[in-house]
DNA sequence: CCTTAAAATGAAATTGAATTTCATTTTCAA
DNA sequence: TTGAAAATGAAATTCAATTTCATTTTAAGG
């Protein structure tokens, strides 16, 4: 249930002097209630779906605004498209992505966290954030590797 | 020096049955000679220097190339901007990159690769290659911390 | 329950980098 | 030397991201 996330929602909002309205209720309930690593026009076919008077407009904006307040996250990785991922507090992961499939898989390496950190102190650096994906082919891909490719 | 790399692209490309051009060459020279991690306009700025007819289309193209050969990386990093890295044989790094003045330090850690197949084996993936990025302050940054940040 | 200033909405317009088109020029193998 | 294939470069196109602006909605204070 999102009832919790739908109220640390009003509570932000309401803090930074905006405004609660339906459509944006509507997107975020859409948002969390769909699988991650979503982009823009797939959010907003599926909003469209519950309240058909939504602009696209507004859901670019409505992600822009859950991105900046931290209930999203927004990913590219090495295909360019812009995706976004509900950000429950406290989650924090890296990602698996298979170049055949598609398919997106989240991994958490605490032994990762402190590698980097011994880097960064290498080099004198203060890290706040990391990005981390690995690309390859998923198993079910690997076994199929021979046949024909899905691209080039 | 960089005839050796210009040799080599030589011969990938009359391998490929394409042709050898000034243009190119020149790209190539300009590429080759100076820092890493360029973007598009900054190495279309240094090429005019060299030779002013060049179109920034073919700048674009021949980087095209080289990354499709191998003899470039093209990178984007957290901020969106598409860049350009040589790539001579055998050279694999990591990036930490600092928030507030934008140095970029490559640096290349073994155990991060050893820990990055044992992620993969638990999931059963074939790695080709991946992307990881920390992103914070570099040591002079840390200590200017608390004076005007230079973004946002 | 009103009023109204501030914020939100949505359609349309704009932006800007990436990419393609196309007429012309250049390369290189025979 | 020649001609087919490839390369060039200016201009056009694409397309997602972002902004504009007229209109509507929200919510705080009377």
């Amino acid at each position: 249930m999102d009832a919790m996330e739908s109220n640390r929602f009003k509570k932000m909002i309401s803090k930074e002097g905006l405004k609660s309205t339906r459509q944006r209720s509507e997107i975020l309930d859409v948002f969390l209630h769909s699988a991650g690593h979503q982009n823009l026009a797939e959010i907003y076919a599926r909003v469209t779906k519950v309240n058909p008077k939504i602009g696209y407009t507004t859901v670019y904006r409505t992600l822009k605004l859950l991105t900046r307040l931290g209930l999203a996250v927004q990913r590219k990785f090495a295909d360019g498209e812009t995706r976004y991922e509900p950000n429950p507090e406290g989650t924090h992961h890296d990602h698996l992505i298979c170049l055949r499939c598609g398919k997106i898989i989240e991994f958490k390496e605490e032994a990762m966290e402190s590698l980097q950190n011994k880097i960064a102190k290498r080099y004198g650096f203060s890290i706040f954030q990391h990005r981390m994906e690995l690309y390859g082919y998923c198993g079910s891909c690997t076994s199929k590797k021979d046949l024909k490719r899905s691209k080039r």
